[in-house]
DNA sequence: GTTGAAATTATGCAAATGATTAATTATGCG
DNA sequence: CGCATAATTAATCATTTGCATAATTTCAAC
């Protein structure tokens, strides 16, 4: 009940309203609260104040809606990790591992908290990455992977005595780290008895930083 | 069709082989590779090889069946940290922080390694810890929460330095760290080129280990 | 034996759901 | 103006899906 219910007429609007954008947002909404199974494609329709036929008139099938919005934000994830990680780069001075997390933290953190949409869809990742099937594999694979293996590669010039097959495995762990714990802050005041106070700041964020590049950089066990 | 075809007669069962195990293993195996939404009690009851009824005379609603299933490998998992926790504090020296990581963790790698069907469990675990729904938050506060507080404790005694909400935090990446990376082991070869062997091995709850526990015992950043 | 409870099946409904089709309207171009 | 094209709706179809009911068979106790 949230769209506006001044009924629209068919046919070509006058100045179109990008219905498009607006069925992405409804639908990366839906998806974050119910899943891809969960969200019913009527219910993302009638949130955007739309016919369900028009969803299908630009996406297609519900697959390649769910397609959609994970490649509109997530092309933008990516890609700010590529341009922060340039600039580290080329500034010079080797970076530090701390730093080279930062990088690669701050444009999840920093959709996380652009507004609903921006939560939600870092809701939407997290189930994509626990999902089992094969196109949500390929998914992932196509919008992050490249980003990721930069920071690889960076970190293992950083952390010279560490293998590299190592770094992978704990960057592998890291993107858990992260995923699970931007979807599920409530979860954090579940396990302190809400003795931790206002956990959405930089604060957090900080505390990530550091878990993160301490297992990233810790010691070979001999 | 993994199941046997042989036509059961309805009626008492001259020596019942279980059923209700059986329906438990596979809605465990399809909750695991669908999700709740995509997993459907049609299937459950084929694959188990029984009458849709049957399920829910059993377990009533889909719903409860997927708490049953939640429960019944939760429980263990649960219980096993317990006692595990229980022998390490008991042996009067003090107890490491890779030590706690190890012990914690565990009864889930056991749990993984012990045959497909524990395998399923923790791949479902981790789409319950993506899911959004109140039902969800609840069921895995009950199954989950006793256990986690107490290595919380522990670990606070073990690092008296790091302010217990600091270490629940942490406790909390913790969980993604590794409910991420066990449901997600073929990720670490996406981003590794396929460089890394024979990760199901120990070596992988090493890296884990060590990962893990250099994030809980990190100095705090001034 | 009869009986009653337990376990199991066949059958089927009513609602939800993804997709589809045909109609409708506005816009820009020749 | 007339017409092709783009954007949008109403309507509905075919399937899937969770749940329900009634029937059937076996077992154990009396």
């Amino acid at each position: 009940m949230t769209s506006s219910n001044t009924r629209r007429k068919p046919g070509r609007p006058k100045e179109g309203p990008e219905l498009r954008e607006v069925i992405l947002d409804k639908a990366e909404l839906l998806f974050a609260d119910h899943g891809f199974n969960g969200a019913k494609v009527r219910d993302i329709a009638t949130e955007a104040g739309v016919n369900q036929a028009l969803v299908r008139y630009y996406f297609g099938s519900k697959q390649d809606l769910f397609d959609a919005v994970v490649r509109r934000r997530g092309s933008v994830i990516s890609g700010a990790r590529h341009v922060l990680l340039d600039e580290l780069l080329s500034r010079g001075v080797a970076p530090t591992v701390a730093e080279l997390v930062r990088c690669y933290l701050r444009p999840q953190w920093e959709m996380k908290n652009s507004g609903s949409n921006g939560a939600a869809f870092v809701r939407l990742q997290a189930r994509l990455h626990a999902e089992q099937e094969e196109h949500a594999f390929r998914l992932r694979r196509e919008v992050y992977d490249a980003s990721v293996k930069r920071y690889i590669q960076a970190l293992s010039e950083v952390l010279p005595e560490i293998p590299k097959e190592v770094i992978s495995t704990r960057m592998a762990f890291a993107v858990g780290t992260y995923m699970f714990m931007l979807n599920d802050l409530g979860r954090i005041n579940d396990l302190t008895d809400g003795q931790v106070g206002d956990l959405g700041g930089a604060a957090l964020l900080d505390q990530l930083e550091t878990f993160i590049s301490a297992g990233l950089a810790a010691p070979l066990n001999s």
